[in-house]
DNA sequence: CTTTATTTAATTGAACACAATTAGATTATA
DNA sequence: TATAATCTAATTGTGTTCAATTAAATAAAG
């Protein structure tokens, strides 16, 4: 009886394109996030904190699929740029909330010319974009 | 004139759900890899040794799209479990080569019951992950 | 045949990721 | 109210990832 170990080969894997295709966008970003200061992470921390001005680490985690032992060495980073501030809730002890800075909405616009010069080179139709945004999503939605 | 920071949204990005869902599974994987003392860096070094016997670090790297600063600790860890063997190329001394032994031969028999257990929770039709793979090697394709 | 350029791994240092544990605060329950 | 259970971040330890540098070997050019 001779056993299956075709799905044991890179390429009939999802998870490796996934994995290898996450590394070479990031280190596409790299070089425009050096010129702000932020490495990867630090800016999609950002991007949340543009959106929300304040929030919890759980309510980051939550959004971020990261949990604390990723963030707060990145918030306490952010706060060392003055980019956020850090501070526990006053209605529950437990609770640190992140704020936005003014030096960190600032930034937001030197942020903004970062992803056009990213989407050029990532050479998908609008179309497919769409189509792998949606895949991407139906399995971030399942697990 | 206002700015456009619409693309400075989490929602409206492409990279970060890639990176958050090659995360997602990549956990998804851990704890079956935990099982035969894999790490996922060592396993899909693993799944081009079973496939190749031999490569060299350069060739490993163009594969997995990884440098020798992540190869060469990770080949080493693999040679302390057994499953490797490092010896410099004779023919070119620069060159290392990985070899796998009979130990990481046989492990191939139990990575192999791994791939089914990961794919029937990633909620996609065939015809979906038809798609995504194509998606995201053209993607890699052109980077 | 030298000297220069290139190639190949290894090393170093910084920044993640994450599982597991800890500690403190809050909530629920007996 | 006590006390147990739960929740929230922080900490710890291991293992990547990568840019940049180093060192050794080989190839190319004069």
């Amino acid at each position: 009886m001779e056993k299956d170990y075709e799905m044991l080969k890179l390429e009939n894997q999802l998870c490796f394109p996934l994995y290898a295709c996450a590394r070479e966008i990031v280190k596409k970003y790299n070089p425009h996030l050096d010129g702000i200061g932020l490495t990867y992470t630090q800016y999609i921390v950002m991007m949340v904190m543009w959106d929300k001005k304040r929030v919890s680490v759980k309510e980051l985690g939550e959004k971020l699929y990261l949990d604390s032992g990723t963030l707060t060495p990145v918030l306490k980073s952010l706060e060392s740029k003055g980019f956020v501030s850090r501070r526990r809730s006053t209605e529950d002890e437990r609770v640190l909330i992140a704020e936005i800075t003014e030096a960190g909405e600032a930034l937001k616009e030197q942020a903004a010319e970062i992803p056009p010069k990213i989407a050029c080179c990532v050479s998908l139709t609008p179309d497919e974009a769409g189509t792998l945004y949606g895949l991407l999503y139906k399995i971030l939605g399942t697990m």
